[in-house]
RNA sequence: GGGCGAUUAGCUCAGCUGGUUAGAGUGCACGGUUCACAUCCGUGAGGUCACUGGUUCGAGUCCAGUAUCGCCCACCA
């Protein structure tokens, strides 16, 4: 039987050759898991966290599918029953933000269309999205199964808010109440206190006059009381003026009155040990409708707040004159009034901390409004249980101390949200004030209190904090509430991957709304990614003009050389800058993989024989080192050590099996003499281990160890693994084989050091010089003899004289020495020279080695350390002293 | 004002429960047209593991403190 000789293309087309490939496991429905769950196969499960809708894939997006790609594609390998289900998040807040933008280039705003025109623009828009990010996630190379593609504002989705949300409610965890809560002027809704970023800005603080009220109840002009504030437009919404109780300067002030200016109100002067005595005048203004803490303040002592701005921070009709002015502006008006009466006592640059809307950027006011709120304490307090217990572990594991802190310190959630893009709260009031709520789609039927009919009721209008719908993802995509089979079978799930900026907004929510919706800890593990940033560590952002496109990356230089690099050099909950050179380093390897099975393809035997003869040295050191890599990749990927299994499976691949292996195999198929049958056994042994390599290296490189497998397959050699590597079977470990391990290892040394000893000489490259080696003892020397061929190939020597060991007569000059043998290279005296140097630093280099480990085993060492750490000492210095002695003839 | 993290080769980063001579990639220097790969091969130089103390036979690793950078949380106008 002849086979024709087959070759791989000379160059990877990995942008060409990838989609096909996807195309093929799409084909054979490699994404799905089975029916049913194989018997005794272990769950192992990842509800992907959901990208917006909004958003383009960006490098973030494909670091975590990476990692989540190269965990499933692993277990899938090993056999276990898994599933990746894919999803994307609809972001109500964000995506309104887009949509009103898009909207305005169209000349049109949200209330120009109306809820419904909106809203159905609104999913116009989804539907492409979607689609996209879908496509961009696949080229990527992920491996979810994209028949349960799930969006959060789909029915199911949908379902589970209502139900959760209506189980909150008959469990007394649902409020609605007047509060004041963060408010976006310019998106026009309530926002957390997550959404609500804070950054240090330079203000100016204001000293301003209120004067004190006369008998009469007009304004002294002769006395005042001094307030700073950072605020002075606020002030039309001033209800008192309070100074701390043991402050002398206004003791006899307290109980009298001030005067604000423009409007004339009376404002009580009180006392509160919350005021800071030292701070400004130490009288400080009261806001209570524009002020956290004066909100506070006001309920303690009763006092009324007035609302002073409008939805968009624009002076209401309370502000008098400044009626209809923007916040900012009115600010300068009311300075420069307060300028020309002389009661603007002050001015000064001020450091302090602003909100932010997280979305757009605007000033967050504060807004005194009706809310609905989420009671999360007894939440909370079991979400931080099932961490502190470790029924969830976080990875890396300070950021448990970061979510404790934070579920200890946790405020009531204000849910409700002024938008229109997102789920309705499924709450009904009645004419008399009643409040339904119901998880039905229809609604209720009639008030839950006095019995009005349906028709009578009308449904909040608010909607839910996009959050809301997130934290249900890992049971609200498997069917809950129902307990369906898929419930059953992949929940709670296994992994949580996602990036550490989510961990209050997302995860710290699903721990919460898991554990009361199904009394269980939706994972068992989170793990943390850290952010992509660029190669100055600056945050990748559109404005920056810093952003790297993945997509365009991937059509450069692969999405197997990308993926390599993204999770290379990494770890979880660390940020790492990407640098074009790392990219390049994953395109290398990349191809340094094709180029390695294009050499193996190629040098297939013609013919193909039986296989005949003993494995040689390079064939059973191969097998051990690759048991070795198995055996390490295993349990890296096991105990998610990404980035260890990815350099240290590069490595394997890299160093072990193309630069000695291979090198070692081209003398065995080309040995002088060898039978056909011989030269095929050295062929399948190479062939059969490349494919172990592409089976380790498949989970983060997927696209050309398929490729590769393929042409493999197509080969007689590989007879039986005919199906998609995606769907082969981790390797399994095999045996070392220590005799060869350490045979290979002196002779590996050695070629290394000839290869030193030449340089150093400044031998020609091409030289093929006589070699003297003498070996340590006869073991060594039957190693060195059944590598005699691969050290004359890879160290360029010959003819080599192997002697016995002790045999040091008439050696010549220039020496090289290891553990396992001493090797003087002959030659020319103009091709060598420099020896007697080289031979003094390579005695010295011994002599210091010795000298160190005696001492140290001289001292208190030998008695107080473990035995085997001593042990291995003394064999150290065994081993050094025998060298010597190889060296020295002695 | 609290809390967390980082500081290891020129650069980007690994280094698990303390145990050989601290590693990788990249960059650098030198040498390579040997029939897989120059996106490559070979050889080499480069580190007081931020600093100061402590625990230990032994510390990059554990403890305390200091410095610099970064992040998170926080109702001082």
């Amino acid at each position: 039987m002849t086979t024709p000789r087959r070759e791989l293309p000379p160059r990877y087309d990995a942008a060409a050759v990838e989609p096909a490939i996807y195309e093929r496991w799409m084909a054979a429905d490699a994404f799905r898991p089975a029916d049913e769950a194989p018997p005794g196969a272990a769950p192992f499960v990842i509800i992907q966290p959901p990208p917006n809708v909004t958003g383009a894939l960006h490098l973030g997006h494909a670091a975590r599918t990476t990692v989540e790609d190269t965990l499933i594609r692993y277990h899938r390998m090993r056999g276990d029953d898994t599933l990746w289900l894919p999803g994307v998040d609809h972001a109500s807040i964000a995506a309104q933000f887009v949509l009103d933008k898009i909207i305005a280039e169209e000349g049109e705003t949200r209330a120009s269309l109306g809820r419904e025109r909106y809203l159905e623009r609104m999913w116009q828009y989804m539907d492409a999205t979607r689609e996209t990010i879908s496509i961009q996630h696949r080229r990527l190379g992920a491996s979810a199964d994209w028949s349960r593609l799930r969006f959060t504002m789909d029915e199911g989705s949908a379902r589970a808010v209502r139900t959760a949300f209506k189980r909150l409610w008959d469990a007394g965890l649902v409020y609605r109440g007047e509060a004041l809560v963060n408010w976006c002027p310019r998106c026009l809704t309530t926002i957390s206190d997550l959404e609500n970023v804070h950054r240090d800005e330079m203000g100016t603080l204001w000293t301003i006059r209120y004067h004190l009220e006369r008998a009469d109840g007009t304004p002294d002009p002769e006395s005042w009381i001094s307030i700073a504030t950072t605020r002075p437009e606020t002030l039309l919404g001033d209800t008192a003026v309070a100074v701390h109780p043991d402050d002398e300067r206004y003791r006899s002030l307290v109980g009298r009155h001030a005067i604000l200016p423009f409007l004339g109100r009376r404002l009580p002067i009180i006392a509160d040990e919350h005021v800071d005595r030292t701070f400004g005048t130490g009288a400080v203004k009261i806001t209570p409708a524009h002020d956290m803490d004066d909100y506070e303040l006001a309920k303690r002592h009763g006092l009324r707040a007035v609302t002073i701005l409008d939805e968009q921070a624009r002076i209401n009709a309370e502000g008098g004159d400044f009626f209809g002015r923007d916040r900012y502006e009115a600010r300068e008006a009311i300075l420069d009034r307060l300028r020309e009466t002389g009661d603007l006592e002050a001015e000064e640059p001020h450091p302090m901390v602003v909100g932010h809307c997280d979305r757009c950027g605007t000033v967050v006011e504060p807004r005194l409004s009706v809310q609905w709120f989420i009671r999360v304490k007894p939440l909370a307090e079991r979400a931080l249980a099932s961490v502190r217990e470790g029924r969830t572990r976080i990875l890396p594991p300070h950021f448990e101390k970061v979510y404790a802190h934070w579920m200890e310190n946790i405020h009531d959630w204000a849910v409700g949200r002024q938008l229109w893009w997102g789920h309705r709260i499924p709450a009904w009031f009645c004419p008399d004030g009643h409040i339904t709520v119901s998880d039905a789609a229809e609604g209720p039927d009639a008030c839950s209190e006095c019995g009005r009919p349906s028709n009578e009721l009308r449904q909040e209008t608010d909607i839910f904090d996009t959050w809301f719908s997130s934290g249900l993802w890992p049971f609200s995509t498997l069917g809950w509430p129902d307990e369906t089979d898929d419930l059953a079978r992949f929940y709670p799930t296994t992994v949580m991957e996602t990036a550490y900026d989510i961990l209050f907004f997302w995860v710290a929510r699903m721990m919460m709304l898991g554990l009361f919706c199904t009394d269980v800890e939706p994972f068992k593990t989170v793990y943390l990614s850290g952010m992509i940033r660029d190669p100055y560590g600056q945050k990748m952002s559109k404005t920056k003009g810093n952003v790297v496109d993945p997509l365009e990356t991937i059509n450069e230089i692969g999405a197997d050389g990308m993926r390599f690099a993204l999770v290379t050099g990494t770890s979880p909950g660390n940020d790492q800058r990407l640098t074009k050179a790392k990219l390049d380093g994953g395109r290398n390897f990349t191809n340094k993989l094709w180029n390695a099975a294009r050499f193996v393809v190629g040098v297939m035997p013609e013919p193909l024989a039986q296989p005949e003869g003993e494995a040689t040295l390079a064939e059973r050191w191969i097998a051990s080192r690759l048991a070795d890599a198995v055996e390490r990749a295993t349990r890296q990927l096991d105990d998610l050590e990404l980035a260890a299994y990815a350099a240290s499976a590069h490595e394997f691949a890299w160093t072990d099996y193309c630069d000695w292996y291979l090198e070692m195999v081209k003398v065995d198929l080309r040995r002088e003499g060898a039978s056909d049958g011989e030269r095929s056994r050295a062929w399948h042994a190479a062939e059969g281990a490349l494919a172990t390599v592409l089976q380790l290296l498949h989970p983060i490189v997927p696209f050309v160890t398929e490729e590769i497998w393929a042409q493999l397959a197509s080969d007689a050699g590989a007879g039986g693994r005919s199906t998609l590597l995606i769907s082969a079977p981790w390797p399994a470990v095999g045996q070392r084989d220590p005799v060869a391990e350490a045979e290979m290892a002196v002779l590996i040394e050695l070629i290394r050091g000839v290869r030193n000893a030449r340089m150093e000489a400044g031998a020609p490259a091409s030289a093929r010089l006589p070699l003297t080696v003498v070996p340590a003892n006869a073991a060594t020397r039957d190693g060195i003899e059944r590598g005699l061929d691969y050290l004359a190939a890879l160290a360029r020597v010959g003819p080599i004289d192997l002697r016995q060991p002790g045999d040091d007569r008439d050696r010549p000059e220039l020496v090289s020495s290891t553990a396992g043998a001493a090797a003087w290279l002959g030659g020319e005296p103009s091709a060598v020279s420099d020896a007697p140097s080289r031979q003094a630093a390579n005695e010295a280099h011994l002599r210091r080695g010795v000298e160190r480990l005696r001492l140290l085993l001289a001292g208190d060492f030998a008695e107080r350390a473990p035995a085997a750490v001593v042990e291995r000492e003394r064999a150290r210095l065994a081993d050094l002293e025998a060298q010597l002695r190889l060296l020295t003839g002695g």
